[in-house]
DNA sequence: CCCAGTCATGAGCATCTGCTCATTCCGCCG
DNA sequence: CGGCGGAATGAGCAGATGCTCATGACTGGG
């Protein structure tokens, strides 16, 4: 498409014209039409033509704070549904509270009556109640995605987080009675057959939405810190590839699963079931490593990532380097 | 409207976030409402606020040569259908020239086949038919909207104008064999019943087009310069008010009609045929008089005015400058 | 505490817009 | 000179848009 300059004179002449009148004084094509003494479709690849060559200019002006272009590339290149990057803070916590804020705003644009959402472990989701305040009374359900981690403070547990965001709307909480890891594969299938951690899980697996976050794999990663896990448990998971979790499901730096004996002995819902929820919001802030993210994204569950602006850069550096060479380690 | 800055956080952002989806990345209004949790209207009405705080931003560049804005103030000022003003040339005849081309092209866009257009006499409108090329022939009919005057240049008297114009595009001349005026009122209204006379006039005022110049009240105007008037005359005309005339008809500074006895001998269209034309339109190059156009332009019958950018500028002074006081002269 | 005035909201509709497709027109090559 | 490919054109339609209006929420004053 040409620039203005590259135009005939009568060519030009004519672009404006027709946007003048179209944009400047709000005619119709049609109107146009008649005035030019074209034909409405004539009018129309004429106004297509003058935003094409520059000689209509529109633009949008965002907030310095905004960061459109972060959430479009992550958006486009993870094929997510939406991004939400929050604007940078000093330190971690306010960070924290920043992403918490995003995602909580999210939450109230896209909950209606009757939307029921699972909900996760960790810091990131457990600072989201606190910005959760919807308009107006709203009739959802908050339900425990998975089992509690034995040291967890009690604000970062599913049951707290999922009981603390439907006292904000007026909605309901279904909390699960259950450690996230109990010892073996036999004791989890015998859990399972319970009714308190069979119900909270089948409501769960049939979640409109689901309100995750990303937990890493080094040594001091959540699930080590809360005690799910030995730091041990965590390097053999480290060592056969795992780079981070949701929901206690770790996968590897491509997005697929890893089928560590730990899996077998999770009580929560899986990658697959996830699958099934149609809208995956995955808050992560400050602290995470990007390659958890990475990995996670990668396993195409997630629809939604509310992330800070330092991460959303680290991700998209990353990502963009992965595309020339394989990435081994960041 | 506040402007961008006076607007809050949070509705800087929400208008941001949507104009950015809708006219950057093209989605259509009922997808926003649904990405963002609104109904389509208010989505709607959040594009108006962000088109009227400046958050979008339209803007149309114009080609320097061009001057939308005086013909947008023109155009209102004078309630006119259309008005092209020609951009400016160094000496008269480039001027001239430079405005029959743009009335040229004004009348291959309007006229259709089957179109009938009245013509007057004149320098200006003598240009029209060297640069009248339609794309391609165009049954179009041609006629003398008033007679001609007795020493006039042939390319100036409106049969010849009209001759041109239809070889120009393979249409059809339509001319009267008469003078411009006759000698009193009894020759006048024995010349309107001779079937030369009265034909053409038939078929002028029920045109659907007329093309006419205006002519000036001095010593060397068009009318005197061609024998119609004498100075005394002209003088006289002066005397009584008249500040220009269309096709032979003058009026004062305010539009009305002059009922000398000129136009009591005057063979052409009136002022009230004008009115029944369904657009009038007007082409003034350099050397007129703006207090001429302003009266022409007052009477009401203008529907299309084609003017080159000096008188354009002059004709706006004038008027601007009516508004606050009475205009005596000029 | 109640009421009136004002404003915001979303359903519904008439109109406008963008697009597809058959057709025509032009230029080019055989 | 005649036929062919590609671009340009305008009819027609499905869907998007802008607007109006009835309704309901909020605010400020009695």
């Amino acid at each position: 498409m040409p620039s203005p300059e590259e135009l005939s004179h009568d060519e030009f002449e004519l672009l404006a014209r027709v946007a003048t009148r179209y944009y400047g004084d709000g005619l119709t094509q049609e109107t146009l039409a008649r005035e030019f003494g074209l034909s409405r479709p004539k009018v129309q690849r004429l106004l297509d033509r003058a935003r094409g060559t520059g000689v209509v200019d529109i633009r949008v002006s965002a907030p310095p704070w905004l960061h459109l272009d972060l959430e479009r590339e992550l958006r486009e290149r993870f094929e997510l549904q939406e991004v939400i990057v929050a604007p940078a803070r000093p330190d971690q916590q306010a960070q924290r509270e920043e992403v918490a804020r995003a995602a909580a705003r999210f939450l109230e644009r896209r909950l209606v009556d009757g939307s029921v959402v699972a909900v996760s472990h960790g810091r990131d989701t457990g600072e989201v109640p606190r910005f959760f305040r919807p308009r107006q009374r709203l009739d959802a359900t908050f339900v425990s995605a998975m089992g509690g981690s034995p040291l967890a403070d009690a604000p970062t547990n599913p049951n707290e987080i999922a009981r603390r965001m439907a006292d904000r709307c007026g909605g309901r909480a279904i909390v699960m009675y259950a450690p996230a890891y109990v010892g073996n594969a036999e004791m989890r299938d015998e859990l399972l057959r319970h009714v308190a951690v069979a119900d909270p899980l089948r409501r769960a697996a049939g979640a409109s939405v689901a309100l995750v976050g990303i937990g890493g794999t080094d040594d001091a990663c959540t699930m080590v810190r809360t005690g799910c896990f030995s730091v041990e448990e965590i390097r053999r998971l480290r060592e056969a590839g795992a780079v981070g979790d949701v929901l206690g499901n770790y996968v590897d730096i491509d997005g697929a699963r890893l089928d560590s004996p730990e899996t077998a002995r999770l009580v929560g819902l899986s990658i697959d079931d996830l699958h099934a929820v149609d809208t995956v919001v995955v808050v992560v802030s400050e602290g995470e490593k990007p390659r958890a993210v990475l990995g996670v994204l990668r396993t195409g569950v997630v629809d939604v990532l509310v992330v800070d602006e330092g991460n959303a850069r680290f991700l998209l550096d990353v990502a963009r380097g992965v595309e020339t060479r394989p990435m081994t380690e960041v």
